[in-house]
DNA sequence: TTTGGCACTCGACCCTTGCAAGTGCCAATT
DNA sequence: AATTGGCACTTGCAAGGGTCGAGTGCCAAA
C-alpha cells in the first residue's frame, strides 16, 4: 500500500501535516482541536484513530499539549516555531491591504510622521499591538549642527539628520560665552561633521578643542561632549507604540497578565530589547513564546523586521501579540510595511 | 430629642453623611455597601433601619442605586459629584509621596524628560492611567528660528520656544533658494519674532514678504507660511501616556470595554479633549462619568489641572480612571504633581 | 500500518437547593 | 415626627449533583 494508489505521504510528511492543520485550526478558533474535527475540516484521507497516532506522537515529540487529559490538543511554542520554520508559505496580502499601506504611508510629512503613521498601521492591519523604533543615528549622516544661545552660560545644541531627525540638549556652559565664540564653534563643528556618519564624528570632534585658546577649551568640551552624548544616548532611544487595545480583545486569553504586558508595552528600554538590533532590512524575524523569556513576555509572540533605506537596516519595527496569532499573516504585514517605509526613505 | 444628648446631625447632614460614607466604604471595597455595614464600620449612632430610611430618600434623588433589588447601594455619577464637590476634604499627600515627587522630577534634564517624569510619575501615585499634555505654543514666546538649506529648493524650519521645545518642519520651495537668500531670511525673522509670543509672530510676520524683491517673495511665503502652520497645527497636540497597565487592574471592572477605553488613550484628538482648555493653574477638575460622555469615555472619570511658570496654565495634565476611584487622594496627587512642576518650569 | 470499537476521563452545562445579604414596610416606642 | 425592631420578601451566589459530549488511549482485527 505504501505510494500506492494515490500521491501518498510518508508517515513523517503527513505527521507534519497534522501539526500544520492543528496549527491552523488552534489559531482560526482559539480552541484545543481534537482528531475528530481534524479529519472534518482538512481532507486528510486518514480516519480520526490514525490522527490520534500522530497526535500521540507529535506530544512525545514536544510539538503539542493537551491542557486537560481529556481535551484536544494545543500547539506549543516548540510547535510554533516548527510550523513558521518549516510548515508556513508566506501569504500574500490582499489589494485592499496593500493599496491601505500606499494610501495611509504616502501622505507623511515628517519622519515623526512616517513612524506615527507606520504604527498605526501595522497596529491595524495585524490587529496587534505594533512598535516601531525611531531610525538610529548610528547610521545617519550629520545634516546640520546648529548652537543657539540661550543665556550668557547656556546654549541649545540641535543636531540634524539626513533622515531628517532633529535631536536637542541644553548645554550649561562652565563659563560665560559670547556670540563669536559661538559662531566660530558652530562653524567648525559644522565644517569637521556636515556629511559624516556617527562613528566618525567621534573621532573628529575629538581634536576640535585643539584648535581654540586655552581660555575657551572648557567651553569646546562642553559642547562638544553633549554633542556626543546625544548621538550615543539617544542613539536608538525612540520608539512608538499602538493598538495595545487590540490586546485587550485577547483579554481573557492572557487572563490576568495583560497588565504586565500593558507595563512593559510603555518601557522603552524593554521594547527595545525585544525589536533586537537590527541587521538587514529583508528577513523578518520571529520570537516565540519563551524565546523572549529575558523581557517577561513569555506569553507573547514578537515579529520584527528591520527597515531603513540602504541594505542596512536603521531601526527595527514589530507586532506584539498572543503567540496564538495568524503567523503567516503577521509576517506578510510587517514585511510589507517595512520594506514599504524604507522605499519612502531612500533618499529621493 | 432634636439637638439632644449629644452632638447631633439634622436629618439632612446626616443624609449626606451616609452618602459620604457609602462612596468611602464602596470605592475601598468594590462592592455594593449595605445598612448594616455602614453602621458597622462607621459610628454612626443610628440604626440600620433608620440608614435604610436615608438610603430610600438618596435613592430617590437620584444618589445612589442599588444594581439589583436585593444587594447593596452604589453611588451614582451624581452621588460622586455631590461627593466631590461638598463632602470630601482634600487628603494631604503622605510625606513619602512628597519625597517621590521631588526626587522624581527634580533630576529632568529637558522638557521632554519633564514631561515623561511627569506622566509616569502621576501614574504611580494613583495607580491608573496618566496624561500629560505638552507646554502648548501659544502661550510661549519665541527664543529662535533657525532655518537650514537641505537641498537648493528645500530648507527646514526649526522653531525654539523660551520653554525649551524645538518644532521643526520641512519646506519645499517655489524656486531654488542661495545662502544669501536664507541668511537674510534667517536675521529679519529672528529680529521680527525673537521675544514675541504667538499671538504677536502671526501678525509680524504677515508683513515680512513686503521688504523682499518681487522674486523672491513667494520663497519667503513658503517659508512664513509653514512657520506659521507649525505654531498652529503643533499648537497643542502633544501628548504623553503612562500606566494603561494600571486600568487593567481594574479590567473586571470595565468589563469588555476595556478595548475601547484603551483605544482612546493612544488618539491624541480624544485626550485633548479630555484635558480640556487650560484656564490658570490652581484649581483641580473633576469630570465624573457621563459628564465626558462626548469624548465616549462615559465610564470613566477624569482628573485635570493646568499647569505652567505663570498664573496662567501652558498645559493640562490628568488622570483617567473608574469612576469608583478615590477622588480625594487623586485630587491631591494631581494637585501637587501640577504645582511642583509648575515651579520648575518656571524662569530661573 | 491503519482502522474500528470500547472503556475511561474530565470539563461544561443545567438544575436544584440553601444561604446570606439586603431591602421595604409596619407597628411600636420615645 | 423621628427612630427602632421585627418580619416577610427578593435575589444573587455558591455548592452539590447528574447528564452530556468531546476527546483520549489502547487493543484486536484487517
Amino acid at each position: 500500500m505504501r505510494g500506492g494508489r494515490c500521491t501518498r505521504l510518508s508517515v513523517d510528511d503527513r505527521k507534519l501535516d497534522v501539526l500544520r492543520a492543528i496549527v491552523e485550526d488552534y489559531v482560526a478558533t482559539q480552541e484545543p482541536v481534537g482528531s475528530k474535527a481534524l479529519v472534518d475540516r482538512h481532507h486528510l484521507g486518514v480516519s480520526p484513530a490514525t490522527i490520534r497516532n500522530d497526535m500521540a506522537a507529535l506530544e512525545e515529540e514536544g510539538y503539542i499539549a493537551q491542557p486537560h487529559t481529556s481535551a484536544g490538543r494545543v500547539p506549543t511554542d516548540k510547535g510554533y516555531r516548527l510550523f513558521v520554520d518549516r510548515l508556513s508559505t508566506v501569504k500574500p496580502l490582499s489589494p485592499p491591504e496593500r493599496r491601505a499601506i500606499q494610501t495611509f504611508l504616502d501622505g507623511a510629512l515628517d519622519l515623526d510622521d512616517v513612524v506615527s503613521r507606520t504604527v498605526r498601521l501595522l497596529a491595524q492591519l495585524t490587529r496587534q499591538a505594533a512598535v516601531v523604533q525611531y531610525p538610529s543615528l548610528s547610521r545617519s549622516t550629520v545634516r546640520h549642527v546648529e548652537l543657539v544661545m540661550l543665556a550668557p552660560a547656556r546654549v541649545l545644541v540641535v543636531l540634524i539628520t539626513d533622515t531628517g531627525r532633529v535631536e536637542q540638549r541644553v548645554v550649561d556652559l562652565p563659563a560665560d560665552a559670547d556670540d563669536v565664540l559661538v559662531g566660530e564653534l558652530r562653524a567648525r563643528i559644522n565644517a569637521l561633521v556636515t556629511g559624516q556618519d556617527f562613528a566618525s564624528v567621534e573621532t573628529r570632534v575629538a581634536e576640535l578643542g585643539e584648535r581654540f585658546g586655552p581660555e575657551d577649551r572648557a567651553t569646546v568640551a562642553a559642547v562638544t561632549a553633549t554633542l556626543l552624548s546625544t548621538l550615543i544616548e539617544r542613539h536608538e532611544e525612540r520608539v512608538a507604540v499602538a493598538g495595545t487595545g487590540n490586546l485587550a480583545r485577547y483579554g481573557q486569553e492572557f487572563d490576568h497578565e495583560l497588565e504586565p504586558l500593558l507595563s512593559a508595552l510603555e518601557e522603552h528600554v524593554v521594547l527595545l530589547r525585544l525589536l533586537g538590533e537590527a541587521t538587514s532590512p529583508t528577513p523578518v524575524r520571529v520570537r516565540i513564546g519563551s524565546e523572549n523569556a529575558q523581557t517577561g513576555l513569555s506569553a507573547t509572540s514578537v515579529v520584527t523586521s528591520g527597515y531603513g533605506p540602504g541594505e542596512l537596516a536603521l531601526a527595527s519595527m514589530g507586532v506584539v501579540g498572543p503567540t496564538r496569532m495568524d503567523y503567516p499573516g503577521t509576517i506578510a504585514a510587517v514585511g510589507a510595511v517595512a520594506r514599504y517605509v524604507s522605499k519612502i526613505l531612500a533618499p529621493h
